[in-house]
DNA sequence: CAGGATTATTTGTCCGGACATATTCTACGG
DNA sequence: CCGTAGAATATGTCCGGACAAATAATCCTG
């Protein structure tokens, strides 16, 4: 290889991490198959077991496989996945909202789901759960129309959780001291466009039959569980959804 | 407690981990200021360098601090930010479709920016740059309406790609072969709710006035410059955004 | 005092070794 | 044949040391 000294610019490690890519890349190491261990990495490079943690570690951060201890390294993806990073401040920035607004609840009861919803919230149309129906609005301006109809639908809720939930005057704050979003692991958020229903128009101060933002939340646990369904309708022009996707 | 052995369930590196974390957290060691150097830990929690390292390299891979070689830790931030990885496959799946959907290009010419446009592209209005019209249809479904129509500016273009962009007949796959999207490192999308203007709808096949999903995307380059920037209008029940979020 | 050269500091890379712990494999016994 | 105990295997944790490279601080010189 004829190297004076000054070829050390890459790092071995990197080196290393660079060969196993290529060979998951390449399929000389199919999806599913084992990785050499890192002993055997020591021997075929001559490294130290160090190094070869430290390259795998590199490949393991990239998502391309999974280690176990006991078991291996075992190939998980052929090639990176593109991962953008979505940074959210907390679990109001989350739901997309600042501290600016305020959701006033319209009504609470304890409703029976409608057949459109049901297989959404996994259950069967019928089934009776705590279902509340708010409007949001800036703090400040009481006499600015509300930006969107809110209705939210929460499976799972215990006997306790269920008569909180019904009582509820107070700001959504409450609702998160209610249900446990510490254990947050997962929100699917679906966008879509939808004409305002006479009854949503009156409320949101809005023409019937004009074009409106609906976006449908759901919140599971850490197990997985729906923890809260959120269905948001926004007249067009009161509000923007955006993201910003960052590369890596 | 009490357990004669078993306490070392926690690793002493996580341990230490969580203490700087904490310090951080409640201010000890303020936004900005260093953290203590490697050798200090070692010092002060009676560890190896090595273990050292290694709550280091927790505590930044949660964002917390930054390090640099020759310096230090600096800490970055008092609280891990929420992060949620989006992930995405390839650059069609950026662009919210896979392989089974196809752009046909209507119009391609070099256009002056409306007003409406000129601060999302960062230029003044009447300024002339490649502007392309197409309709978004299923690969395999001619008869069907189109999905959506899809209006592309692109800001910075040089002469030869200008040429290339306005001779395109063909799928939008040329645009990634024309444009550099292997240096792509920002996505900024914004949805909103739109009534379909009457033009639009013909083109479409849909009601005008009826109610339409509009995403505009800017793709931003590694030197954060505007390579391109999309605005695709769906009419209702065509198309829904889908996005989810996953905590760590 | 300004600016460059030198030195000290601090993290990065890499080696060696040892034991712990989780998993998998194997052999044994019922 | 099955299940279990033990052995073998593989990664996780932790220690020690050494030198490299980037940065920051200091000193020196014009």
């Amino acid at each position: 290889m004829a190297k004076g000294k000054a070829q050390k610019q890459v790092p071995r490690y990197l080196q290393v991490c660079n060969e196993l890519v290529e060979m998951i890349r390449t399929g000389e190491v199919a999806v599913g198959d084992m990785l050499p261990t890192e002993l055997e990495l020591c021997d075929r490079f001559e490294i130290s077991r160090h190094t070869a943690r430290e390259a795998l570690r590199r490949v393991e951060d990239m998502g391309l496989v999974e280690r176990k201890r006991g078991s291996g390294t075992r190939v998980t993806a052929r090639e990176a996945p593109v991962v953008y990073n979505q940074y959210v401040a907390n679990i109001d920035e989350l739901m997309q909202y600042g501290q600016a607004t305020r959701l006033a609840i319209c009504s609470a009861a304890n409703d029976p789901v409608p057949a459109r919803l049901a297989s959404a919230l996994g259950c069967k149309p019928g089934e009776r759960m705590p279902h509340l129906l708010g409007l949001r609005s800036y703090r400040d301006q009481n006499s600015a129309p509300p930006i969107c109809l809110t209705e939210i639908w929460i499976p799972h809720a215990s006997a306790n959780q269920a008569k909180l939930l019904l009582d509820l005057e107070k700001s959504e704050r409450m609702l998160y001291k209610i249900l446990d979003f510490s254990r947050l692991s997962r929100v699917r958020q679906t966008l879509s466009a939808d004409s305002l229903a006479t009854d949503a128009a009156e409320l949101l101060e809005a023409d019937p039959d004009s074009a409106a933002l609906v976006i449908n939340r759901r919140y599971h646990d850490l197990g997985d569980r729906l923890i809260l369904m959120a269905i948001s309708t926004h007249p067009k022009e009161r509000f923007r959804y955006s993201t910003e996707l960052r590369s890596q």
